[in-house]
DNA sequence: CCGTAATTTCAGAAATTACTGAAACTTCGG
DNA sequence: CCGAAGTTTCAGTAATTTCTGAAATTACGG
């Protein structure tokens, strides 16, 4: 490998990591040269400071894109492919989550709503149907809410975060503000909005 | 493997998603099962169930304990260990995020920090160095901000998440009703050095 | 302590996944 | 069209991971 040493860790850590993931070594270590290289480079540049085939870095840099997590340039009169990682690391994060959603969490949905339409032929899987319901309804609720939440701007989305758990002293304030009462205790939930799903308590 | 259908289903396609993760297929596909079963099993139920190995089990069990997604159980009178998985499904994804956070998320979180304590020895380093500072940022943000929000109750982070990008709305009210100054965070950030460009939205 | 039931460990076999070099393909200027 | 530069594909090999059966260990009632 021929880097500088803190590129160099960089690089060695996220093939590391790669590996807890799906994602391969090579894939890993390719992304995390992108995103601290200043300039795109080229596969051949790649090849060179990590010391892999170039066949490797051409698949890797295929599943790269397949993840759109690099983006493909060209210079004027050069034939070669400039391969670059977009810079803001809010949309990198959002791409992430975008292409697990897609590849991970839209197939597990599809399998339980058809398994909560089949009719349960034995006690067991009525059980097991009744559990599937209580995952369905999780997931969905959680990729709803982030996929509005995707739609923030990354300064807004930052304000929210900075908030941390004192968003609840905002829902506090929503009620008092918009609600009825607030004499009584948290007990006494908040009323749907029309239109907004209702709140069911899980579990 | 011996499932009613759904059940078995459920199961496969837990085993399928699990090598997509760094999980592997047994290990997988026995939370699964546990998932779905009315009553906690013992290993030989799930070698039984499932069709694999005793000593498989045994791993895939241990592997599951140390993510903390199963119990373990014993009736009097019987010498067995009865494994369950917890039933709130809310608990279930806590835990799964702490984990992920223990075993990926701080290890580098801390390699970060020791590459922004070094000097940077070439320009590579120091654009690199940059970056790593950026994805900290990231990463240091997401990870407080979820480490707060995995303490409200269920109930809280519900009525949270049903609001989806309301909150935005909320946001603004609080603007209102407040005025400026109740930022809730450790102080406006310090300003952004020379290079460092402000986030905004991308595209 | 002993014997038995249950569980864990572990070395090697089986299966899967990653990587390579060579060949095939593509692109483009002349 | 041709040739050169660049990229992709692919079959075979290397490396890694998963899984198994056998042996070792633990737990416990008598």
């Amino acid at each position: 490998m021929n880097l500088p040493p803190l590129s160099q860790a960089f690089v060695l850590h996220f093939g590391e990591m790669g590996s807890r993931w799906g994602i391969n070594r090579t894939v890993g270590q390719i992304y995390a040269l992108l995103y601290v290289s200043r300039e795109a480079q080229t596969a051949d540049d790649i090849v060179d400071k990590l010391g892999v085939s170039r066949s490797n870095v051409s698949m890797g840099l295929k599943e790269l894109q397949s993840w759109r997590l690099v983006k493909l340039e060209h210079h004027p009169g050069d034939r070669r492919d400039f391969y670059s990682a977009p810079e803001d690391v809010w949309q990198i994060f959002k791409t992430l989550a975008e292409e697990r959603q897609r590849r991970e969490v839209d197939p597990t949905l599809s399998m339980l709503r058809d398994a909560l339409l089949e009719n349960a032929g034995s006690p067991e899987d009525v059980y097991a149907q009744e559990r599937m319901r209580k995952m369905h309804e999780l997931i969905e609720q959680i990729t709803d809410w982030f996929a509005e939440v995707r739609k923030l701007s990354p300064d807004t989305l930052q304000s929210l975060m900075g908030l941390g758990s004192k968003v609840v002293k905002l829902l506090e304030l929503k009620e008092r503000v918009m609600g009825g009462g607030w004499r009584g205790e948290p007990e006494a939930k908040a009323p749907p909005e029309p239109g907004e799903r209702a709140l069911k308590a899980v579990d």
